[in-house]
DNA sequence: AGAAAACCGGACCCATGGTATGGAAACGAG
DNA sequence: CTCGTTTCCATACCATGGGTCCGGTTTTCT
């Protein structure tokens, strides 16, 4: 029981790795496996299909972020008792994170999927939406504490602005893959704050 | 000479669209012979293999593009004669088209190749990031028109600003696809315009 | 010890990208 | 009208990669 979830675990970081590299078709099984350094057979045991290894992976993706996002603006809204300020403070941590990266953002799965998209894998849509709704209420949670305590001048889409927070993310992983300059997302982020 | 020409663009029109809709891999080149009612010989023909048709379409795109916000910003700059305003109007005006499509955003190349980049398609590669930083310079051009009439209160790297308004764009895109909500991308547009 | 889990081996199928060759229409210039 | 170039068509073929099948073997847990 115990072998089999580390080989699951081994094959998903290799594969999630080339993913973010080259693409989800650019990655083939077979490097995969040399890499693994199983077989044929058993990657078909773990997956049955190279689109349940993309799911799964995607599924692994959204926990881990949402559980990065909780340590994190957990830890930024400890620091301060202001909801403004604690989302800031977040957001600087976040964005240092990503500076501290040892290369530009390898990429979010989301979007790989975004662009890749089969229309066989409505799996991978529904939980991708899904999951880009649940940032949009995340946020929107925060922006309502901020903004019941530091009303704005004039009226705005709270969810647009929730929104407007992952979108930077995107697009600023986006821009730093595409210029291959690593300081664009964090530039982003704190741009963000303003 | 025209005939082929002609043929040529019809192969990149339907290799465009099922791009954008399904990804570069996920288009296979039969399904672009049946559609442009052509045979492999004729696709082989204009093109020498896939990944030279990936090039040349995204070589339109980015003229395409560069066309568009031309034609944009010069017109909003002539509806006023101030720069911060002119550039705001053409936001809107670039807000509105989106909104007008008849569904979300089909995309951006640039960011498709960008989650599929193999390692061999290094032209493609540099084609994009020299695009981005083109970007960077059309839109710094107009911050430093900006800036110059209306100094910022505190310090900005205009360059990340500059980038900011392409971030936006991808980010929008993105998440528009992801969330299957049109609204998504000419919001952020307009909240970037504040 | 014995059943279940976690693989290996290898043969096989099919879709897709790509090559090679030998032509046949269509078209433009002289 | 003719001749050469351009623009394709037809067919056969190859390699790679996803995926199936199935029988066997080792590991692990109870």
């Amino acid at each position: 029981m115990r072998k089999g979830e580390k080989t699951r675990a081994k094959i998903m970081d290799i594969a999630e790795a080339a993913i973010l590299a080259k693409g989800f078709e650019a990655t083939s099984i077979e490097e995969i496996l040399v890499e693994a350094d199983i077989t044929k057979s058993g990657f078909f045991y773990h997956f049955p299909d190279k689109n349940a290894l993309a799911l799964a992976l995607l599924e692994r993706y959204i926990e881990r972020e949402e559980a990065l996002f909780d340590d994190l603006f957990g830890r930024a809204a400890e620091l301060h008792e202001d909801p403004l300020h604690g989302f800031l403070i977040g957001l600087k941590l976040f964005a240092e994170m990503m500076a501290d990266l040892p290369s530009v953002h390898p990429g979010c799965l989301m979007a790989v999927y975004c662009y890749n998209e089969r229309l066989y894998q409505n799996e991978i849509r529904r939980l991708s939406q899904e999951s880009a709704l649940a940032w949009r209420a995340r946020f929107r949670e925060t922006l309502d504490e901020i903004t019941a305590k530091y009303p704005p001048k004039d009226e705005v889409d709270l969810d647009a602005l929730a929104d407007m927070i992952a979108s930077t993310f995107e697009g600023g992983i986006a821009l730093s893959k595409i210029m291959r300059e690593q300081r664009v997302l964090p530039d982003q982020i704190m741009l963000l704050r303003s």
